[in-house]
DNA sequence: CTAGCTGCAAAGCGTTTGCACGATG
DNA sequence: CATCGTGCAAACGCTTTGCAGCTAG
């Protein structure tokens, strides 16, 4: 719980209630490596705290999500995953659509489109967390056209 | 009908065979102006053939997916949209994720950014659609935090 | 004729919601 | 003590699937 002080800061800001379930919720969304599904998070938790239920999880994911501390992206697998935003820097991912493979890619990448975009239409794009399908240089060879 | 040669020479190839409902469905696709969910398209092929089913639509789209020729997006809305690829030029789609409002974006913003990707790490990325979220020009003076 | 597409109906899945109870501030 | 988060269970909506019959090639 010592290094959760910052979140619960900005949720009393917000006029939100700490929860013991909530913690949880954080701690666990802190120290993964990387996306978690809704799911995982429950499975995590009930590890610690077996008295939470599913609809706890997507409620509090909700709030955190509104308070942008978590982002949720579709990786294509039909359910949504969730990760700390400040966790680490900012990174993306490249998602192979034969094989699901999933790889980082550097900010740096994106690094001017937002304020390009925001400079020619006045929309403030979320360039935080990016989720691009294609194909990884292994599948490219298996696959032709079907 | 006319119109629907090439698609149907693309099935062929694949040795997917071309049925009425198929037809309706790549019709239903390429008039469209946008983005259709499954249940747009079901709706606008029973006006003209009542006898469809909606796991014909699911079951054609996934062909279709596969094939190519027509692209799956989230728009943030829970339900997949999809739309006929060659359709226009390549334009991508900003979405107010307070608001809901989308408003096109033109592909210039990322035409670099597949081939960095793919002169980088080998990975070939679909630039094709992106669905880029975000707050509009609007809803960022009405919004502060939360 | 045979592969495979279709309709129907039902199941599956992640997610959301109503409600009464309990905890937080 | 009032508010709001919680667990439970049921509902929800989109999507998928098993099956028998039909249709395209």
């Amino acid at each position: 719980m010592s290094c959760e002080t910052e979140t619960v800061q900005v949720l009393r800001e917000a006029g939100q209630k700490t929860t013991p379930q909530r913690l949880m919720i954080f701690s666990a969304l802190r120290h993964a490596d990387g996306h978690l599904t809704a799911a995982e998070i429950y499975e995590r938790v009930r590890m610690d705290y077996p008295y939470v239920d599913i609809s706890t999880v997507y409620r509090t994911l909700g709030v955190l999500k509104e308070l942008r501390l978590v982002s949720e992206t579709d990786m294509g697998t039909g359910d949504a995953t969730y990760e700390w935003v400040r966790q680490q820097r900012l990174h993306h991912h490249l998602i192979c659509r034969d094989c699901g493979k999933v790889v980082s890619l550097d900010h740096k990448y994106l690094e001017n489109l937002g304020a390009e975009i925001l400079a020619d239409s006045g929309f403030r794009p979320d360039i935080d967390h990016f989720a691009i399908f294609g194909l990884c240089a292994k599948c490219q060879g298996r696959s032709g056209r079907a």
